[in-house]
DNA sequence: CGAATGCTACGGCCGGAACCGAAACATCGG
DNA sequence: CCGATGTTTCGGTTCCGGCCGTAGCATTCG
């Protein structure tokens, strides 16, 4: 008998799907999603399992090439390798919502992590989902031959807020590119200005993090401002 | 000490994992990724194990909800559960061929892979790239806050080549969706309506399957009507 | 009806991997 | 320099799960 027909073609999926199918792991990736760096004995508690248990998944992960790491004193942080790592663990979450068993509601049952969220480094949740809405109707942003492109109107606007799509643009990083949100189940914005305007929202201080949760809650006087961001 | 804290928020990712984790699984889900249904005995010699070895198997990812089963006299078909599934296999190709060891280049080797194939139920590869850039140049499709949707124009396009939107949007499958190209790296159309094109394609003659691979064989006439549809 | 085919159920073997305790190594603080 | 903390390595145990041989059902064909 000559060799199965399917093993030429794809890559090995099956040592991502291992990776990923250990719990310790999985809790370890999902812990990472928010798109901070931790320590190893922060995914130790994380995941549940010995310090030294954790040493031994992580190498894994790193050699598997899910994670990156970065030594820093007698810490050694860890994220995840990028963003198809994280779209992956996003694709995975949406199968086993709701092609596994249907007791588990679709989405995170925390009414915050349903409003706003970090998906890796960009905003998702009902206000990404909501802002994605507001950049097509209002002509930022448009599809392309290449997907999703900043128009030059867009540009000028994210200018005025303090993004400079050009420089976006030098970068390899596809600078838009949609998310399909895990609990509103429509688009969000991602790619490097998805980041971007994350990262500005927490600069300009409309929004924080919720402990070391994915969790993000805006101020009042944020929330008002970011609804009339990019309006009419 | 008390729980994690990652085990409360999402699905159980883990467990899927673990489901693509198995070689022969992930053979079996390879396999399927053309869409069409497949009976166990294939699937068995798809995954390099015996029978009775893959009849575990398959009871495994059916649990899981990965794969649906229909019987048909002594034969059972099995096929993947949704797109949802066929997303996630997708993204872990991706994530294993350049988050992994780089030696594996992007991509299938086959260049009939690399020049169309079926993904799941619609049309990959360099064809399915530039037809996507066609319908997004031309003003077939276009972006707006629930991710892709039809022109009216193109709705009268699509009409004239015998597929009637309308009715695409009755299911409460979306009609448009993009899906990342694992060997272009850019988007091409899937959703109900890039299903839709690619059984036109097939209806029409212009195209077939290659024997039981994923890839795609236009016609010499197919390919050349093929490329002038949608134009200008 | 009997033989062949497709698939599944059961039992036993075996390898691999997760887990933790103990200990070594590196780093920071006093 | 010494103790405390973060992390890794090693050794050993345990256990889960893939694999196949044999056997049992269901279906189709001659």
């Amino acid at each position: 008998m000559c060799y199965p027909s399917a093993m030429a073609d794809g890559p090995d999926i099956a040592l991502i799907g291992s990776l990923v199918g250990d719990p310790a792991r999985a809790n370890m990736l999902c812990a990472l999603m928010g798109g901070q760096a931790l320590t190893a004995g922060e995914l130790a508690t994380e995941a549940g399992v010995t310090p030294q248990t954790a040493s031994g998944h992580l190498a894994q992960l790193l050699g598997g090439g899910l994670l990156l790491v970065e030594a820093q004193g007698r810490h050694r942080y860890f994220r995840l390798a990028g963003p198809d790592v994280a779209a992956a663990v996003e694709a995975l979450m949406d199968v086993a919502t709701h092609a596994g068993q249907r007791r588990t509601r679709p989405g995170p049952k925390d009414p915050d992590m349903r409003l706003a969220r970090v998906c890796y480094d960009h905003l998702a949740g009902e206000r990404g989902v909501h802002l994605f809405a507001r950049l097509t109707s209002g002509g930022l942003i448009a599809l392309d031959a290449s997907g999703v492109v900043v128009t030059s109107d867009g540009a000028q606007r994210f200018a005025d807020f303090g993004i400079d799509v050009a420089v976006l643009g030098q970068a390899k990083r596809p600078v838009c590119r949609t998310c399909l949100d895990w609990s509103e189940r429509r688009p969000h914005l991602s790619g490097a200005l998805g980041a971007a305007l994350l990262t500005r929202l927490f600069e300009l201080g409309w929004a924080a993090r919720i402990d070391g949760s994915r969790a993000v809650r805006f101020t009042r006087a944020g929330m008002t401002k970011f609804e009339r961001l990019f309006e009419g």
